[in-house]
DNA sequence: CGAGAATATAAACAGGATACTCACATTCAT
DNA sequence: ATGAATGTGAGTATCCTGTTTATATTCTCG
């Protein structure tokens, strides 16, 4: 009990302790991510990733006991990273503006590397028994960080739930939709997605 | 000269001349669009389709010439639908309010029966050389309908077209992720999905 | 009715891709 | 220098795929 290790750092046949077989593993990850995002689920083989990785097939089997393993382990990197975005941005208090212009900021760089493994992780890739709790929580987290900004500029308590809800499958939409067609880092789309966030949030409730 | 086939009605191996055939024709098609949202474009098989549509494999290849024939017969049909209910919420001069709900409308009829073949059909699924350029057209006339909506409500012609690309990406992500969950139906979500829209469309410009 | 056309069937094929193992080679820490 | 850690990649076994084809059934129309 005195060591204590972080995170159960995902189902792995055996922990990498060397630097040279760390350095493996991430590589293993990363072009397992650009495998992803690149060809979708269905070119996503281990033997493409190892050869993207530049490693022998075997190596990944050395750490990843199977293809499901290793999903989890990209999954696990890529949400932790958005999760940090949105909570950045609806962290402190601060004026609508500048929390939408950070969301946006955040949102765009969490995309601009591997521009569909977002969706993809999401909507194709599946997930062994374990994994669907962890993406549970996952989308838990992310709706109320979303949540929280949303009742901070808004009186009405109402309908938070179903705003954050909205808003952020909104953003994640714009998002996905540029980043197919790479225009992740038009200014002109940046400004007008900032205007949306800002119209939505701060809206006073046309009637419908 | 006397007769004209109105569509080149996709690429087939033979017309189907009786109701039988006809028939069967659309089965295929029905159980295809149903396979590929169920399955996604990796559980796609000629096989898995002919069997769900209730009919041989022998049959399926008499009609359709390869897969790709019969994705492109099913996109065919999708987008078709899709852009008849742009078109129309897009049509003649009303309220935004009303123009904002009958899109949402018809977007969720056109997602409720096979919530994920939009999004398949756009991100996973190949199309031959020939069927980009349907792609392109369609995406074109998509916009197109957009952007006059957002002309009509909006004094500034300024960046109408990049509006339209923002506002049906957004839309387009609510549907998505409201399918994904089953809660295409839900009448709240609705109602803060034109919010959002009427919010946007008529929103006063924030300074960003 | 009946002949030929249209339509339907499903077994079979050929080929490829896949996830994963294993026996062995190399490099590290001590 | 020795054992542990790490890396290799040809090989295996399995499953699936799209597609053809020879045959059977049903329709149309004189």
């Amino acid at each position: 009990m005195s060591t204590r290790i972080a995170k159960p750092a995902a189902r792995m046949r055996k922990q990498p302790r060397q630097a040279r077989s760390i350095a493996t593993v991430e590589a293993i990850i990363e072009a397992g991510a650009h495998v992803l995002s690149e060809l979708g689920w269905a070119g996503f083989s281990t033997n493409k990733v190892a050869e993207a990785a530049g490693v022998s097939i075997g190596s990944l089997y050395q750490y990843f006991p199977d293809k499901l393993a290793l999903v989890e382990a990209i999954r696990r990197r890529h949400f932790d990273h958005v999760l940090s975005v949105i909570r950045e941005a609806a962290a402190d208090e601060k004026p609508l503006k500048q929390f939408a212009r950070e969301l946006v900021r955040g949102m765009i760089g969490a995309h601009s590397i591997h521009p569909t493994l977002h969706q993809v992780l999401l909507d194709e890739a599946p997930g062994d028994r374990g994994s669907r709790a962890a993406h549970a929580s996952f989308q838990a987290r992310y709706l109320e960080h979303y949540a929280a900004a949303v009742a901070q500029y808004r009186k009405r308590r109402k309908d938070t739930e179903t705003m954050a809800r909205v808003l952020s499958s909104a953003v994640e939409g714009v998002i996905h939709n540029a980043a197919r067609r790479n225009m992740l880092d038009a200014p002109e789309l940046q400004k007008q997605l900032i205007e949306l966030i800002c119209a939505y949030v701060s809206g006073q409730g046309v009637r419908v």
